[in-house]
This record gives structure tokens, sequence and C-alpha cells, in this order.
DNA sequence: TCGAGTTTGACTTTAACTGACTTTGACTTT
DNA sequence: AAAGTCAAAGTCAGTTAAAGTCAAACTCGA
């Protein structure tokens, strides 16, 4: 693996849940092994507006860069994904995805995909409570790991 | 047995079980003991579309080349499905859907939204034997709907 | 002997990496 | 204030490390 990817990598995973990570440039080349300009490569390669990235950085005293991924449709869907509790019925999931499906924001493949891996049937050997709890977890994880594509 | 040839079984059984490989060109022609070109020779004349193969490259500092086998048709999807068998760990999944999408079987989204659907920070709450045989039916499941029209 | 298949290496293209130099902005001094 | 200092980040052209191309030379079986 190329240094390039180590900086990607460390960058992606600080950028974490909330899609944004900011860092001095300089420290993080130190930290990382690298010499400073060498994250702007990474950035310009990597981190472009076509692949879903803004960058902005300030220069001077206490300098800084920022990288946030923008995902459209991202405050509605992590608005749904928030609602769901830590529970949640197999007719509750079946709502939703159809909502989220006929607002355009999923499509019909990962519906029913998404439906097939959440449904009682996927789920049936386990005893109901814990099934209505994975359930909640399994929908919110695909869903995340949609939309954060 | 001329040189290519060697290079071709070399390749083959690098392989593998996961039908996919990945080495360094020049490195490979070292080990080989044959001029860098020369690999791509045998690429070009044995690892085709026709035969059944993908290959992709990276130039540059750390490139590499990837070969992957490819197994056209339904038949496949049918038979890994029915190869899981009532219990999954995660990384199973993770091999399996990404030679599905490497094959072309399934889109990168469906890879991530059925990775995330089954891998263990999903699946934490169950205990290790429940989680695993869950998995496995999540996996079927999610991966059925997606082959039916 | 002829030609398909093989082997080779010079040249090209691409990606990663580097470092000297430039620009910017906050803070300090006059 | 204006000027100076310094600590950031930015730029860019150059170097290095890979893989790709292609045509010429070679080999060997029909």
């Amino acid at each position: 693996m190329n240094i390039s990817d180590i900086i990607m990598n460390e960058i992606i995973s600080a950028m974490g849940e909330a899609g944004s990570a900011t860092f001095r440039r300089n420290e993080f080349a130190e930290k990382v092994g690298c010499v400073p300009s060498q994250i702007n490569y990474v950035i310009t390669s990597r981190f472009t507006p076509e692949k879903g990235y803004i960058v902005r950085s300030k220069r001077g005293g206490g300098g800084s860069v920022t990288i946030t991924k923008i995902n459209y449709g991202f405050g509605l869907m992590m608005h749904i994904i928030n609602s769901v509790g830590s529970s949640m019925d197999e007719n509750s999931a079946r709502v939703i995805l159809e909502n989220l499906y006929l607002e355009g924001e999923i499509d019909e493949k990962t519906m029913n995909v998404i439906f097939a891996a959440v449904c009682d049937i996927t789920l049936k050997e386990l005893p109901t409570e814990m099934r209505d709890s994975v359930r909640a977890s399994i929908f919110k994880n695909s869903l995340l790991s949609y939309i954060r594509k």
C-alpha cells in the first residue's frame, strides 16, 4: 500500500460519522511520515469534487485543512435513520423503505435487498424482541452504507 | 513448456480458491525469470475476457496487476447461495461479495449494503453462534432478492 | 520453409513522491 | 496604523517507480 493510500484511509477514517475531517497539514504529514506537500497530492488526486468532496483550508498561522464528504439527500436520510430507535418491526421497515423509494432516495433494488435483509422470514430464527432490535440495527447500518457511498 | 505457460500456471495457481491474484509486474517477472513485458503478453494471449478473466492494473509508483476469474451467468449466483451453509463468518461474506462485485454479478452499492447488513458491527448484539447463522440467512435472502427480477 | 506463437527491449504513459519557492494570515514591534 | 516576523498552507516542476505498447527478432512444429 502506498503512503498516498494510507493518507487517504487516515482521512476517510478521520471523517467518520460526520463525514468531515479537519487537520493541520504539517502535523498530519509528520504523523503519517511524509512530506507536507504530499497531503496536497492526495487531496487533489483522491478527494476531488467529482468524487463528492469539498476541501477548504486556511493558510498562515494556525492554518488548517478541512475535507467534507457531500451527500445529497443526506439530511433527509439521516433524519429517517435517526428516527428509528433501537427496535423496529417488519411493517415499519417496509413502510419507510417504500417511502424512501417513492421519494427517489433509494432505488428499487436497494429497497428489495434491504427489505429482504430485515424481513421476518430472514430473521425467523431469532426470538421476537431480539429480532426487532437486530432488525433496527441492520436497517440503519445498511441504509447508512448506502448513503455514504 | 515455454515460459509463457509457466507464467500462466503461476498466475492460475496464485489465484487459488478466491479466483483472484494481485502482483507487481516487475517483481513477478523477476521471480519467474522473464522480461516484464512478457507478463503482458501472457495476459493478452491467455487471460482474455473470452476465457473468463478480467484484468485491472495500476501504473506508477506502487502499481500492480490484478487478474480475476469471471464466472458467467446466473448459475454462479445460485451456486454461491447454495454453497453458503447455515452459518457464515464476516470474512467469508466479505470475500464472496467482493468476488461477486468483481465478476460483475452485483453492483458496488449492493455489495456495500449487503456487507453492512451482515457485518459484525451490525450484528454485534448477537452471541457468536447465533450471529453466524443469522448472517448466513440475511446474506442468502438479500442476494436472492437482488437476482430476482 | 513458413507462419503462428513467443521473446525481447527500447520507448511511452501514468502515478507517487519530493523539495524549493510562494502566498497567506495572525501576531508583534515600532 | 504600518511594517516586520513567522508559522502555516499552496504550487509546481522535477525525479522516481511502476505498468503499457509495439515492432523486431526468434523458435519450432506442420
